[in-house]
DNA sequence: GTTTGGATTACT
DNA sequence: GTAATCCAAACA
């Protein structure tokens, strides 16, 4: 499994840290191909900048904790919660590259096409069954449901800047697996 | 109590 | 290009 410590170091080293590890949910599971990092202190971008919410969960949660909400009034985002020494803030999961149960993925999206099943935020939790339910749980301890496993061999990543947000959007913040089909858009990469 | 703004997706 | 759809924050 995934070294703990990784969310106790920082948002933008564990958002990398996690490119190549594979998640693992219930009965699926899929290679992690795309994140961005968000840091819970002076990043415009992130919810802990303008919700009181967000930042009382950072207070609230241990580092490893799962940050879920609904974006859009339709799609469920999902980020792990990073609390290190040298800053706090979450890492969203924004591709994977399917693995296990891909016919329950399938089945949940409605989709054939491999490449469609989690090439994005919204997606990628729908082909795992994530939802508002599991806000709050751990991907590092407790339950079973959710959990990474450490990448089997070292990955070639990209950085780009973060996409879909207007604030702060020069941060190079988007890591993405080099040469991977399964991220969610070809733009910066 | 009402308004506003999204870390998106699927379809035209 | 744009409709779909809802929570938390901000305002009154």
């Amino acid at each position: 499994m995934l070294d703990a410590e990784l969310f106790r170091t920082d948002p933008i080293t564990a958002a990398r840290g996690l490119i190549g590890a594979e998640l693992l949910c219930g009965g699926c599971s899929g290679i992690v191909v795309e994140t961005e990092a968000y840091a819970a202190v002076g990043d415009e971008a992130a919810h802990t900048f303008s919700r009181p919410s967000a930042r009382k969960f950072v207070a609230d949660n241990d580092a490893g904790s799962a940050y879920v909400y609904l974006n859009y009034g339709m799609y469920w985002l999902a980020n792990v919660l990073v609390k290190g020494k040298s800053g706090d803030g979450f890492v969203l999961l924004r591709a994977l590259e399917p693995q296990r149960g891909i016919a329950t993925m399938r089945r949940r999206r409605g989709r054939k096409n491999l490449h469609d099943l989690c090439s994005g935020p919204g997606k990628l939790t729908i082909a795992m069954g994530i939802n508002g339910g599991d806000h709050g749980k751990s991907f590092v301890r407790g339950n079973t449901k959710l959990r990474f496993r450490e990448a089997e061999s070292p990955v070639k990543i990209l950085t780009t800047t973060r996409i879909g947000i207007t604030k702060s959007a020069d941060l190079p913040w988007r890591f993405l697996q080099k040469g991977s089909i399964f991220v969610s858009t070809k733009k910066g990469g």
